[in-house]
DNA sequence: CTATGTTCTATTGTATACAATTGCGGTCCG
DNA sequence: CGGACCGCAATTGTATACAATAGAACATAG
């Protein structure tokens, strides 16, 4: 994956979620083929990714901008995610093997370890549990849900709710996937998924209490 | 929208959905592009477009193909259609106004009206039915949502499906959507959600019951 | 001074030429 | 005769030049 286009799409990714680009702002193809250093041709492709995405939106006549989500559009993307992550876990619940089972273990030991520390170690965390979720989903075994699911997990998102996160919910966060283990040990599904929607609803509302409360910075 | 990019989506998508190609086949970008008639380019677009509806897949080292699905993956698609769909019609109650609602009542008039004779429309009822969902999606008012269920609803599956109901099948759609009505009306949108859910479902088995029993043709 | 029309410029869309990569087939050696 | 390696052909990936289109600014008339 070495591909120019793959350079542009990272490259592109990594600019809008540096922050140095506020929301709304437009941007040209020639712009972000000079921000990854690629032809536009490449760049049109990564663009078409990130759109996708709904990182970039299209606005009237096909110029270019960086997405600004509205309250409800984040409240709507937590409750797909909730709804199609809680699925996955379901069908990895029925198809989960011990090799796996056995990885998310090691993955969320890590996990558990970063954040049990007097200063938790957000990146470690972050990495960690984008690997544990990955992993069900890889489980999951549903090319349509991997398809759809990436455009759900949006890093800022998920960048700014864990900034945002107390040590007491990231240790809440490694309970919910010790729990989630012990659902796809006893392979019940329900559990599974029960257990997943909650873990989603309440990254929600961590992310919710702290951005709407501090937006008046 | 007539640039050569959404020609040549349309004009692939329909090649594929004609039946002039078979799954699994191999596809040259130069072929796509005699058979949309414009360059490579925007063919690489529509391309990229279809391989996210999952029309077209990317074989090892990107060679193309057309999509073969597999059983579970049909299954997969339906439930994850009924997940959805549900969510838009929940969304939907809660937001629909009376304009909507009206306009909804029209498009099953002419639905009803085109499956109630002695030999039904199906043509005017698939275009009427997508009318139908399309509009529901529309109330929904979840660009994310938009996104990702043009994905989910394929149209070689659902006309292979409609040709293969019987009357019986096709007026009890007719009647589903009559209760959606229903439940819109008294924004009662756990109703509404219920009879969605229900009505893929119903969508599912009998497509699965009219694919699955011929397969030995 | 405002409104409207026109020209010019910025930006996106398309085609084509070329580079890189991958698969296939032939040949040479064991 | 079989297998591995090398080279050619087919295919995808990238860059660039050019075409089309939409926006902005300016000028002119009312």
């Amino acid at each position: 994956m070495s591909r120019a286009s793959d350079i542009a799409y990272r490259k592109i990714r990594s600019f809008i979620l540096s922050g140095e680009v506020r929301p709304g702002m437009q941007l040209t193809e020639e712009r972000l083929s000079e921000i990854s250093g690629v032809s536009r041709t490449p760049v049109r492709d990564a663009v078409q990714r990130l759109e996708n995405e709904m990182l970039l939106v299209r606005s009237a006549s096909k110029r270019l901008s960086v997405a600004d989500w509205s309250d409800d559009e984040i409240d709507e993307m937590f409750a797909l995610r909730a709804m199609l992550e809680s699925h996955a876990a379901e069908r990895a619940a029925q198809r989960m093997d011990v090799d796996s089972l056995n990885r998310l273990r090691a993955i969320n030991d890590v996990l558990t370890e970063a954040v049990n520390r007097s200063a938790p170690d957000i990146g470690t965390f972050l990495d960690a549990n984008r690997q544990f979720h990955d992993l069900i989903l890889e489980c999951a075994q549903s090319p349509r849900l991997s398809k759809l699911l990436p455009a759900l997990v949006e890093q800022p998102v998920v960048r700014r709710t864990a900034n945002q996160y107390s040590q007491h919910d990231l240790m809440q966060s490694g309970a919910d996937h010790d729990e989630l283990i012990a659902a796809f040990t006893a392979k019940d599904q329900n559990w599974a998924g029960a257990v997943m929607t909650s873990h989603i609803r309440r990254a929600f509302h961590s992310f919710s209490s702290a951005t709407r409360t501090t937006v008046e910075d």
